[in-house]
DNA sequence: TGGGACATGTTATTTGTTATTACATTAGGG
DNA sequence: CCCTAATGTAATAACAAATAACATGTCCCA
């Protein structure tokens, strides 16, 4: 098997891990399949093999991403402990810490300007890691009075918004100036204020 | 000047109408520099005549894009009437007005891969268009009791981030499920929670 | 053991895009 | 009225995506 010869032995995975460097660095729009093939030692043609194309390429990228994603925020939830408010708030860091520690799988998910509906398997992946989020915020809902709670996937969607927000604005060189905080700290803040406002913190902390 | 004959008359903004367009169809990252130039009736070369290439071009989209956007929010705000806390949520809405209004620009703006400091001109742009949510930020500010207030700035990432993801993720097609809700609706009740968790509305609305 | 069948990688080619260079045309001011 | 600068064209080179035809290694099974 280390022969190395004519035959890879994983070329697939290394390819998707090329394509991961190289969006990480030059971004999904700068990022070539051939270039990819070049850094796994192969032809460009050889990646045809595996993949359909360019965009099945990033689409198994983001799948893999999102694969890792739901892993992550799953055992930050930790089923809910200790705590419904202290494994909600674990889940939001888990978020921002994927994007920090995988951001090529991250661009690849949500910049790379395919649509999440590329492939069956991808699809299927997205909904999973939508699905954890989900289901912490559901169970943090079930602590708010009945009614004032807004339903459990628009709270859901709140705090995925405001993440994926913080992420693409403030933890990268993206717009006018850069980050006045440390995205971290900006999020941490932003949820607490949002939790705030739904009755699950107290007003003095 | 209406000879339209070997002069086009004003091919930059012509070229720039096609790229909005096309950006709009097809994502930042299908749009190529010939068709853009296609449609607005030149050869591919003559685009060099007016920018320095693809990125200054959509660099310019962006840039025209931040100026309408600055426009608009300083609109929506108008002077803080009749009073700060509605004038800011005129303001958060304008936001995605204009995300929904000028998609072509909008994707230019954030979700074209270029840096915001693509040119100088970009670069004042956006600056500009940010000053605007902070100063709207600023103003709220001075409503909130001075111990428990977040710095401005910090208020209007917060704001922006949560505006921004809500576009990405729930206002196109992006993730894995469409919107569960109106991105109006679903932006609307975020900030109002965040507001609320802020003190700066009454707790039983 | 050895011969296929299949998987995997290469070479060559086609098409489309970006970018550059040399050339052509028009408009407008001394 | 013609000279010059601005503006558009033609031709071309370099590179990437995709595809087809070809070559080679792997492995099953009689």
């Amino acid at each position: 098997m280390s022969k190395r010869g004519y035959h890879h032995g994983n070329l697939k995975q290394a390819l998707v891990d090329a394509a991961l460097g190289l969006i990480e660095t030059k971004g999904p729009t700068g990022f070539t399949l051939s270039e990819a093939a070049k850094n796994a030692g192969v032809t460009p043609a050889a990646v045809y093999r595996h993949f359909e194309g360019r965009e099945d390429l990033i689409a198994e990228c983001a799948r893999q991403g999102h694969e890792i994603f739901a892993d992550l925020m799953e055992h930050a939830f930790n089923k809910g402990e200790p705590s419904a408010l202290a494994a909600f708030e674990a889940t939001g860091r888990a978020y921002l810490a994927f994007a920090r520690k995988f951001p090529g799988h991250y661009m690849a998910m949500f910049e790379s300007g395919t649509s999440a509906n590329a492939t069956p398997e991808l699809a299927a992946a997205a909904s999973k890691s939508r699905a954890v989020l989900e289901h912490a915020a559901e169970k943090l809902s079930e602590h708010i009075p009945p009614e004032k709670r807004p339903p459990p996937s628009m709270f859901s969607a709140h705090i995925w918004a405001l993440s994926h927000g913080v992420v693409e604005l403030f933890a990268r060189g993206r717009p006018g100036a850069n980050a006045p905080f440390p995205p971290e700290e900006l999020l941490e803040a932003g949820i607490g204020i949002y939790l705030r406002g739904l009755g699950l913190i107290e007003p003095d902390t």
